[in-house]
DNA sequence: CGCGGCTTTGATGTTCATCAAGTAAAGTGG
DNA sequence: CCACTTTACTTGATGAACATCAAAGCCGCG
């Protein structure tokens, strides 16, 4: 078997154009080489608050959340996300280590890059440079707008406003199994977790939602939109 | 007199730090040609969300607040900040129209760069590309480092919490005139106008602070960051 | 001087956290 | 597979924190 001719098996990932769609197969191969696949388990810590930076990751399969631990030991959920986002968000260039964790929500695959080799890159492709930048942006803006919509929230807007985030930007299903416990969409929000979950309650007396087990169906969107907006 | 000698005045900015530190005479020459200085009175909206975005701009000298205005007009506060930071934050390549307004808190000069002289210096210097990109990421996590923090906090330690921000970041100073109205801590830190002022009023009755006029002296710094903390 | 905006304070009501107690669900070891 | 343990969820009652409303004082500006 002639091995000159096999392709790389990066040069295939249909996660290519994160933001290496820009490179060329001789990067391609150089990828291949500096990557690994890591598979983490539901509720494993795949980044830990204050660790050293040394791998560039980003989320090939499932589902994590963004946190920090405060002082007193609380988690607050910056943003919880798919792919194909980067798990290390920002601090990448800027800092060496982390400052946010992160973890998987459901069993997840990373696509883990030395940082060496990302920075490389960085430098010698001016369009990887671009695309990595603008992608990194458009998280931060995310984040940053997320905080403040629930910000200007009441406890029922916010709540609702996780539900049609989960719905719509995350399963993109009217039907869905929470991937969250009701303490994580208290830290997510801001609230207690009583509080989420009475506000749960009045959401299915109201006939708004229905939950079965771990199971959620959204029955009136409009309704919840509405409460969303003038949370 | 030889006017190929004489250096472009941008070579001698003080500011030539900000992100530009790498850039040869060429550059720099170059970027003195494509740049603009803009004078704001206090008060005038330096950037308006929504607007497209047709210049890179960072500050010289003054104090900016950056904000957006949310659906019943209200203003959220997102930063304060002081030279040298980058007014057009965060989606200068990642978007085309401004998420956020910048406006003047006190008398201020802007540099303005054409946004396609930036993006062509962004793929031509390497060292440039890599130079923004941590400025902005770091500008990105101070903004959502800072919410965080403010949202685990009570009324009393996000009062505190600005003070000692003020305080120590912008002014480096125990004594200096509040650049904002009451109404304005109240939007940064998203509580009511009502209990900001109450709350300022709390910590002159304790000796935290003493105000006469605009002007604040802050008298007991470590009761405050006790406040802070624990808010 | 008089008007409008910002500030201040008090009184009142709403929203939300906290506490407590109980139920369901999900692991765990025999 | 069942009893046991633990963890997550749920609901009600209570009180604290905060928003809102209202009225009055202050200050700058034409």
């Amino acid at each position: 078997m002639d091995t000159r001719i096999k392709t790389c098996i990066c040069a295939d990932c249909e996660f290519r154009d994160v933001a290496f769609s820009s490179l060329n197969d001789h990067y391609i191969r150089e990828l291949c080489n500096n990557k690994e696949e890591l598979r983490y388990s539901k509720g494993e810590i795949i980044n830990h608050q204050g660790d050293p930076i040394t791998h560039f990751k980003y989320l090939k399969h499932g589902l994590v959340k963004l946190f920090r631990t405060t002082d007193d030991g609380e988690q607050q959920i910056i943003t919880i996300t798919r792919p194909f986002e980067f798990v290390s968000t920002m601090s990448v260039f800027s800092g060496d280590s982390y400052k946010y964790s992160v973890a998987a929500l459901e069993d997840s695959v990373i696509c883990s890059v030395k940082i060496g080799f990302i920075r490389d890159l960085f430098m010698k492709n001016s369009e990887f440079a671009f695309n990595l930048f603008a992608r990194v942006s458009k998280i931060s803006e995310k984040i940053i707008g997320q905080t403040l919509d629930i910000r200007q929230k009441n406890l029922a807007g916010r709540v609702a406003f996780v539900l049609l985030y989960l719905m719509k930007d995350i399963f993109k299903s009217r039907v869905f199994d929470i991937p969250v416990s009701r303490k994580e969409i208290a830290d997510y929000i801001g609230m207690s977790t009583a509080n989420v979950i009475r506000t749960l309650s009045d959401f299915k007396r109201d006939g708004i939602i229905r939950t079965t087990g771990k199971t959620i169906d959204i029955l009136d969107i409009d309704k919840l939109e509405i409460i969303s907006k003038r949370g």
